[in-house]
DNA sequence: CTGAAAGCGCTAACAT
DNA sequence: ATGTTAGCGCTTTCAG
């Protein structure tokens, strides 16, 4: 510690030079509530807020024990922790500072999470919703916090992920090629990447995309289906609200969407069904109403189409909206199948492979946090299920066929 | 800089003794992908991860020089710049610290949030969503994470708010007698609160509880309900799932299920309903199950009840759900309203107030970002709107009357 | 345009 | 049980 400045005046830390810096602080007029509704002065106006090496120096105690008073307090004894708190309290000390902490400690107590989505559309799908829960709840358990990283699709600003104190980051389904995924990579911490995109030596949770949906599409050619279209999410960083060709289809830049895709393919091209021949409409934007407008196309396109499939629940739920806007009945004159199993979804029956969306959360924050110090890549795939709900029936053609003459 | 520790060896900065605590460190082996896919090492085995100071040294240049380069571009020349960021890619060096980088500015870069509630229940909710979905586009255009601050409800820790690196708390919905919101109150940093309590000398954002409800409560008397039964969220912290007495609600620790119950009593004891015998249910866990539990609890007590009216959606779900396991018609044999206005609710066509849940989140970041050096306490409060949909009728007997004999 | 000096506020290792 | 020493990694005046 370095000496005091003035003989006779006790080395308060508060005699240092005020920067420019300083000038319309807060700190000069800052109240506040304690606990109990009374109002408190936080500083004295033109003096520098108390830190703890000033806290050690009004109390004649070396700041060590300040710390030890907040951070061990078995290593001194109650009657000094006392004084040092009663102290802090008089003279306003909020604490140790966490940013000067994390510094020291290398810790920031906190996970990052990067959402590349559109956060409207993060924020409305469940599923999302679901993760976060998961992820949120395991963090809370561990007593961490969970940093939202800012990552707008649209502007192209990696700052946010250079400035993120967190000590490991989650991403959450993101394209192959996106930028921030990059920067997050090229920061010295853990990361674990969810559902998108899978990456050699980076940790992963997911799900088998591609069997999932083949269960889905077995269950639809079992059921008769052979004239179906399909509603996909977006397959690419542009915006292409059409239909997408197969060549879109195979090089889509979302792993998820294209496995999901191929595996239909492959199971109705073994049953016949010419795949370039179905409908399969893209959507950039992951909504309901998107959901009822590609359902729309399709229905346009081929009215004789028995079963829209979607790669998720919301897809689904809109072509649910658009079946009895035109006065289909689902499922005797439509099948509808969505992805995902969200809450709504179960509440109206849909016929949906189900995905434990809050789990892969809770994987992930474990992974970030269990990092084994010299393990080779871990890559997580959690369970699926098809729950087979009431808008999935054979189609009319079919019944004729079964039951007729 | 100190001196460099030998004569003819440059001052690299790795000179310095490696600590204990650095055994078995991740930066031995750290690989990482770049943005093309290439693997890359972070830093080569035993030695320490670079930063600004080894780099300087290792170009030959100032701190400042790379510092500069990455946070002030035009203060050096574009070759230097290069030439930095090139050896920075070198030598694997991730960029400023941002704990440091924080530590120096003062700034986090985040806003903390503060949610009292079991995340579960949170995360379920429709109406909590959407005001994060504000807070998070309201950050997100200014570039700032948002941290979401582990409060667990059940445990009393505060270390997580006193850890938390933030530049402002957002405090959402909590009873007055929180202790984590008494904690964040203690951090100088600026604190605005959503919805409760109401505190003096702290920014808030929230509703007129009281007139949205007295609005619901005219409509119904008007409709001629007389015989009604409360379903609430909790009122204190502590587990009550049962009758609430008026006591009870009239001490609620949440003056936002205060608001609306006072605003009902009122509104009925002004027509004459004595509030004593109107049965109003407490329910701690805020889901459609307990709406529906609730609702059971209603209509056994008293069979004759026209209607069921909820302080949130989410219960009045579960309402609807319960009057459907019991053959109840709604509206006909069965009013149910509901508070909030989530997108569920409209879709099944709920009667209820509607609330901007999304922009109370995006004022609370507002307000946060918005500090004025020296204004008073800002109480922000938004409007709302009743919602009639289809589930609010005339009672029955109430028909009778009027088109009766 | 570049560099030297001066900390930001804290904790951990090592004494005493 | 308490103190001393030594930075964590960075940005920022202020001089050149």
């Amino acid at each position: 510690m370095r000496a005091p400045t003035g003989a006779g005046r006790p080395a308060t830390g508060h005699a240092r030079k005020i920067p420019a810096s300083w000038r319309g602080s807060p700190w000069l007029h800052q109240l506040v509530l304690n606990r109990y509704g009374h109002f408190m002065v936080r500083s004295i106006s033109s003096r520098r807020p108390a830190t703890l090496a000033s806290l050690a120096a009004e109390l004649g105690v070396s700041r060590t024990t300040v710390s030890n008073a907040y951070n061990r307090p078995d290593q001194l004894s109650p009657e000094l922790r006392q004084r040092v708190l009663e102290a802090a309290r008089r003279v306003g000390y909020p604490g140790p500072d966490p940013v000067a902490r994390s510094l020291r400690t290398r810790k920031a107590g906190a996970l990052g999470l990067l959402l590349t989505e559109n956060l409207s559309y993060a924020f409305r799908d469940p599923a999302a919703v679901s993760f976060l829960e998961g992820l949120a709840l395991s963090c809370e358990a561990a007593g961490q916090g969970l940093l939202l990283v800012p990552a707008n699709p649209e502007r192209e600003d990696l700052a946010a992920v250079h400035r993120a104190g967190v000590d490991g980051f989650v991403v959450y389904s993101v394209p192959d090629d996106d930028p921030h995924l990059a920067a997050v990579l090229e920061r010295p911490v853990p990361t674990v990447v969810c559902d998108q995109p899978s990456l050699p030596g980076v940790d992963t949770v997911g799900i088998d995309d591609g069997s999932a949906m083949t269960g889905m599409a077995d269950h639809l050619i079992g059921l008769g289906h052979r004239r179906v279209g399909v509603v996909c999410m977006r397959l690419g960083r542009d915006r292409n609200d059409a239909i997408a060709s197969l060549d879109r289809q195979r090089s889509a830049h979302f792993h998820v969407q294209r496995a999901r895709l191929v595996a239909l393919a492959a199971a109705f091209e073994a049953v016949g069904v010419p795949w370039a021949q179905v409908p399969v409409v893209e959507r950039f934007d992951h909504s309901v109403e998107s959901g009822a407008s590609a359902t729309a196309r399709i229905l346009d396109l081929d009215p004789e189409i028995t079963a829209v499939v979607c790669t998720s629940d919301i897809l689904a739920l809109g072509a649910l909206e658009e079946a009895r806007r035109r006065g289909l009945r689902v499922p005797q004159d439509l099948t509808v199948t969505g992805f995902d199993g969200i809450a709504e979804a179960e509440r109206v029956g849909l016929t949906t492979v189900v995905q434990p969306v809050r789990d892969k959360g809770a994987e992930a924050g474990r992974l970030l946090r269990e990092q084994p110090d010299h393990g080779r890549p871990r890559k997580i795939v959690l369970p699926t299920s098809l729950r087979t709900g009431s808008t999935a029936a054979p189609p009319r053609n079919s019944q004729e066929r079964w039951f007729g003459p």
